[in-house]
DNA sequence: ATGAAAGCGCTAACAC
DNA sequence: GTGTTAGCGCTTTCAT
């Protein structure tokens, strides 16, 4: 890098000192008008620009938010994503990107990146490899303000942001059920995951208000779309089939109708199908697949302006009480149902 | 955030100098190997860590690049992303998003943005609007290095890593004339992008190869899944519509495929369509879309991997000389065509 | 083999 | 109204 003009320089060219010119620059009462103006002037004109590095170090604080992620190339993620750095962008924060690639080794070295860069703070969706999550701890131990979106747990004293998964699972079977389905599948997510929980009680609960027994062997683990076809494949092929799927994301619930189609089934006449995040390819696929749209960005938006929120705090630990927020879902109803 | 360990903290509980704790810790020869080792245990003790920021200032250096790009929100943008968080990841860079939204004047607060975070350098995919591209010289005025990805420009001295978007669009059109097209349509992006001009380049060209007059008619500015719709419908209404068609990208070439179902007709039988990306969704629709493969994810490596090589360089601008990194495409057929 | 001191760029308490 | 000085955490001459 060509070196950058810095508050000396325009202090040796004035014949000021650093202090003054700094103070000029931030417009300090105490500079006379026409120092600041000179000052200001050949600032710009040298294209003077504040090393934040240098303010970063006296500060202790670099205004960067450290994102960690499973995967950026899932419609839903990039969402989030996508409100996130809207907030951070209003806030004049940057935000840094961490990919777990879903693999928990990856993870914890990404939690020790997120420390060496020194963010301000961490916002966290944990892979699904993830059971233990003391390398959270460690920066929870560092004060370091983290909130989690969308993957959570209950295990750390921290803020949460999820959609409401149970009842956006919750308003979809009941809405397969309203549809006329007597028999309803559904493929879930780990069950270590809270949203796998969530949803899968979500579907339980629907079934039950309408008197529908619990069947176990309609559950099937199976949330990316090449598990999810297969799973639909063996699952159609019995004789009393499922009329009707709850899935637990687009991918899964994509799968399910190629794999009816494959089958010889008509979408929705013989089967019903509904997803769970209303991505941008729920609207692309023949018939459109209705789906439960958890609004990704605004869970990302809402995400950053909790731990904006956290950071602008006097934090004293001893009493943080965490706060989680719940983002209602909204069932768009297309031609799969 | 508590009170980091620093090296200091370990000089006084030893009794030394910070000079030999820095020293030690980094083995350096001279330093004694009874302190380099009470002072490594007592650092790791502490869970000392470096303080980046100190280094950054220090050695004038983030360790991190900027990423300038129009959305994320969009498969092919998320798999580059993918390829240079792991090239970055690797090398132990960091990464810093800005997303221009496809904003001319966005991008140029996300330029001042990644001088002011003293980035070491850049990696650049520009709005649809940017036509004026002095706020990347002025990048480039820093001697901050840009490797532009995608979207590229001849006006400035920078190194560029594309997809081959003629040879594409030309193996593309080539493949419908193959299929038996006689009227082939194509979805352009402006002219402004070269991506667009290689594109219709490549269009023009294989039409010729097999004596087919080009037919400016025939050429649409259509970049998006919803005008794409609308102009294919106006197009396929026509008693002379065509008989296949390229579009520029996925969404566009399945809203085409949208239409032309909702107009009755077949595909592949009565239009046959290419896209160009090979996204997720071109194997979700039905029929499956034919499209030509970019690969993001190696275009996003190629392009970090070029950054990272001109980070490594003893920068002398006077003898710089931009590279042009070409990566092939790929035909994948499907049931489109 | 270790320490003292300077410096990276900036700010702020403390002079005067 | 402006200058001096110290300090953020670390490295690296230059001493000893």
């Amino acid at each position: 890098m060509k070196h950058q003009i810095t508050i000396k320089d325009i202090a040796v060219k004035l014949g000021l000192s650093t202090s003054t010119v700094s103070r000029a620059l931030k417009d300090h009462p105490d500079i006379s008008p026409k120092t600041r103006v000179a000052v200001k002037e050949l600032a710009s004109l040298l294209g003077y620009r504040p090393n934040r590095i240098a303010l970063n170090l006296r500060n202790n604080s670099t205004r960067t938010i450290g994102l960690i992620i499973p995967e950026i190339e899932h419609y839903f993620f990039s969402a989030i994503i996508n409100g996130i750095e809207e907030v951070a962008y209003k806030n004049d924060y940057s935000v840094m990107v961490f990919q777990s690639n879903e693999s928990y080794k990856r993870e914890v070295i990404n939690t020790q990146a997120v420390l060496t860069n020194r963010v301000d703070g961490v916002l966290v969706s944990f892979s699904k490899e993830t059971r233990d999550f003391s390398h959270f701890q460690r920066l929870i131990d560092n004060e370091i303000p983290v909130v989690f979106f969308d993957r959570v747990t209950e295990e750390l004293q921290a803020d949460q942001v999820v959609a409401d998964d149970y009842q956006g699972a919750f308003i979809a079977v009941n809405h397969l059920i309203e549809k006329g389905c007597k028999r309803i599948a559904h493929f879930a997510a780990p069950q270590s995951l809270a949203i796998g929980r969530s949803r899968l009680s979500g579907y339980h609960d629907a079934l039950l208000k309408h008197d529908i027994a619990y069947n176990p062997a309609l559950v099937v683990l199976a949330d990316t779309f090449d598990s999810s076809k297969k799973a639909a494949h063996d699952i159609l092929r019995n004789a009393d089939r499922p009329d009707g799927f709850f899935a637990v994301n687009d991918m899964s619930a994509i799968a399910i109708i190629k794999a009816a189609v494959e089958l010889g089934l008509k979408v929705p006449q013989d089967v019903k199908v509904v997803g769970f995040e209303n991505s941008k390819s729920s609207a692309l696929i023949e018939p459109e697949l209705t789906s439960v749209d958890q609004f990704g960005f605004e869970l990302g938006r809402e995400a950053c302006l909790q731990l904006l929120r956290r950071l602008k705090e006097d934090e004293d630990i001893s009493e943080f009480k965490p706060v989680k927020k719940v983002i209602k879902t909204k069932l768009v109803v297309r031609g799969s149902t």
